[in-house]
DNA sequence: TTGGGATTTAAACGGTTGTTTAATACACTT
DNA sequence: AAGTGTATTAAACAACCGTTTAAATCCCAA
């Protein structure tokens, strides 16, 4: 079984076009028909014809359908990650340090290489959530919340007691995530023919520049 | 094929117990097995052994098995809005109107007759949305948010253009689906295991004051 | 050129899917 | 008691599922 490829070492530039290896195409055929039609309804005759490969390729590579899953949600949580990593510039005011978090949220859930499956799987894999999010919650997600919910301590500027730290904390992904849990609906919501979200139209800018006022606002009103 | 039944004149009360007609027990019984594994994972020999009826009963009663799905959703956020219609008492008081239309939302989250799953079907095809939910939109969703971006322009007391209205209309929506739209991750965050969310476990009452807090400090800061 | 591990292939595997069929049982009027 | 439309049943249907097999092919070192 092949195990040296470029899924196999997360972290390192994700793959930008099509690639070559059998793995790799797999899981890029894999992504968006997972995040399309979820883990049950994908069947593994439609990704390796997506991928034009063989039916075998996918136990041949991956052991079987569910470790496919598996690698494809990293992969994608990888995409992610890496489209806004290089924003990190740590500052000492604690408003820069929660608005650039707000916008780190917001800007990870646009991956606008060829549609936004990425973001797409990763929301599935967050409400139905497997082993793999449990990874992710470990690695990443909770040192995140952790950083966020330290700046918005920060903000606060006094004691605020634990559990009303994470509710704020939570207000502020509530915001953010809203606008991608549900593209299909949120469309629906605004437009008359239910049509394909598109990611670009939204001006993501002056959005995080609402939600910031919105939240900083929100805090100094809540810890009273 | 069977047409009178509880679930067929939508609005009525919910069955509170499992019910005795065939239809309504498949209903009752596919609920929370579509909650939990989706259309598709959701097999119509689980839903008719659970139902304790026979295969082509689902078929007999309901044509096929999505517009089973169909139905069941349907009754689904019958349950959620009856459980909070209550509480429509208008005011003159935009604040007021605010706040209790965020309790509205927080607390037809919560369906504690046996399970929540309930809430779970309903973010699940918010999420992946079929037909269904374009009904809902059009019926439902889309006349409560014109409803609360109401309020929320009359607390803001001045004119705000549309997209900004929409924007905090989202922002609260967003506040208050974040703790049912992911429960088990939303769990895994905070629990070392990642249990069965409790929905108990959060007091709404605490909760809705703070996201109204939170929310109206917001608007008039993001209204400037 | 040859040998051998890695990879790909067509075909088939047993099991499960949603749905259909035709016979049976039921409830109720005439 | 006979008749009638409704409801339930066991059995079977073709299609599809994820996975396995064993043979064929590729690639590269010896």
């Amino acid at each position: 079984m092949d195990t040296t490829s470029i899924t196999s070492e997360i972290g390192t530039t994700p793959m930008a076009a099509p690639p070559q290896g059998t793995r790799d195409r797999i899981i890029y055929a894999a992504g968006p028909i997972f995040a399309e039609k979820g883990f049950e309804g994908a069947t593994v005759r439609d990704i390796c014809l997506a991928a034009d490969v063989n039916v075998a390729s996918i136990n041949y590579h991956f052991g079987d359908k569910q470790n496919l899953y598996h690698e494809t949600v990293l992969y994608a949580h990888s995409c992610c990650r890496d489209s806004v990593e290089a924003t990190a510039t740590p500052s000492n005011d604690p408003l820069v340090r929660l608005s650039v978090l707000i916008e780190q949220i917001l800007f990870s859930m646009v991956v606008n290489q060829d549609g936004p499956w990425q973001v797409r799987l990763l929301t599935n894999e967050i409400q139905s959530p497997t082993n793999t999010c449990r990874q992710l919650v470990r690695d990443h997600f909770r040192p995140f919340f952790d950083e966020l919910t330290q700046a918005i301590s920060d903000v606060a500027g006094k004691s605020v007691p634990d559990e009303v730290l994470s509710t704020l904390a939570m207000s502020i992904v509530g915001q953010c995530m809203i606008y991608r849990f549900a593209p299909e609906t949120h469309a629906m919501m605004f437009c008359q023919e239910a049509d394909v979200h598109d990611p670009q139209s939204i001006d993501l800018v002056k959005l995080a520049d609402i939600v910031t006022k919105f939240s900083i606002a929100g805090i100094r009103a809540a810890i009273d």
